[in-house]
DNA sequence: TATCATTGTGAGTAATTACTCACTTATTGA
DNA sequence: TCAATAAGTGAGTAATTACTCACAATGATA
């Protein structure tokens, strides 16, 4: 991987992650990369294969995030690290989360597969702990997480933070 | 209103919400509505003016949607107009919701205020009902019905449906 | 050092974009 | 009835778009 293949990356997930994929032009990318347009179509062929190279990094991340939760085997720990999760991303790792957002209402990035190995976890998490639903409430708590990282996302940590504590607290964990 | 100005509106309306803002061009909104692309301008001044012209009318059906929530006065039923109203919206009003979802992240169209009153009314309940910490309890059922309609919206009603039940016996309304 | 693949450039290009404007066709009100 | 206003058209336009291509610089290998 070159230095400016490299700068092509970083500067193309800033610029989608903060204004869009359709708002953003190659033209930009190149010249915030400090990079020529046509390298971008040399190493990506084209804007979508720039953008899908992108994913691929956005994907590892999340499961790289959600992994110790994963393969967490007390299960109110499992559920403690999956409420806590979103407040303790890292602010430098905002846009690969704000592009993941973004684009599924952008394109058709929609996988809700994606989250599944999550929601099974969580669903035997809340049997082990003698819930009478776990799966509704594996479900229940999985749409949760989304909407405080949307929260989060959009209006900042501090205006979801107040929820956490509680969260933890209404679980008991 | 003349019925040409009503068909821009409502194919402006349908493409916004279904393509994206951005991704869709002028000229295909006058060709979809049957109409010179040049009427667009006249009528609205500017492809933004049209979109908020449209955003007009969909912030309307959204406080008419939460009026019979807000103005109730039986705490419990608060809750429950509020946990079922998601999943009771017309399959015909689905792209005004879903143009207001998408445009919290392709525009700075995100206003946290605007829930306020609902959030207000649900906090009224929870400590009208007893509950410990009512402003909480409130913000994250408000959280939760946000999530559930992105999950409607992007995945099909049935896909939540499971989710409605649960809460409404988990709240006991 | 010579050879060859890779990395990089920048001036193109055809298509598309939001928007304008001179013009014609209804609609209204005195 | 007739003039003024509003509604509607369609052929423009300048700017921007994603992408190409001939060519130059760089790097690796033998």
């Amino acid at each position: 991987m070159t230095d400016k293949k490299e700068n092509i990356l970083s500067a193309a997930l800033e610029l989608f992650a903060n204004d869009g994929y359709n708002a953003t032009p190659t033209s930009r990318i190149a010249k915030q990369a400090g990079v020529s347009e046509g390298l971008i179509f040399r190493h990506f062929g084209s804007k979508k294969g720039l953008l899908e190279a992108i994913m691929e990094d956005v994907e590892d991340r999340v499961s790289r995030l959600f992994a110790p939760a994963v393969f967490e085997d007390d299960p109110r720990k499992v559920i403690r690290k999956i409420i806590v999760l979103p407040f303790s991303i890292d602010q430098s790792e905002y846009d690969y989360w704000r592009l993941q957002f973004k684009l599924k209402w952008e394109q058709e990035y929609n996988n809700p597969q994606k989250m599944k190995p999550v929601v099974d976890k969580l669903a035997w998490a809340f049997s082990e702990l003698g819930y009478q639903e776990p799966e509704k409430e594996a479900n229940l708590l999985n749409l949760l997480i989304d909407a405080i990282s949307t929260g989060i996302l959009r209006d900042g940590l501090e205006s979801q933070l107040p929820i956490k504590d509680f969260l933890l607290a209404k679980y008991k964990v």
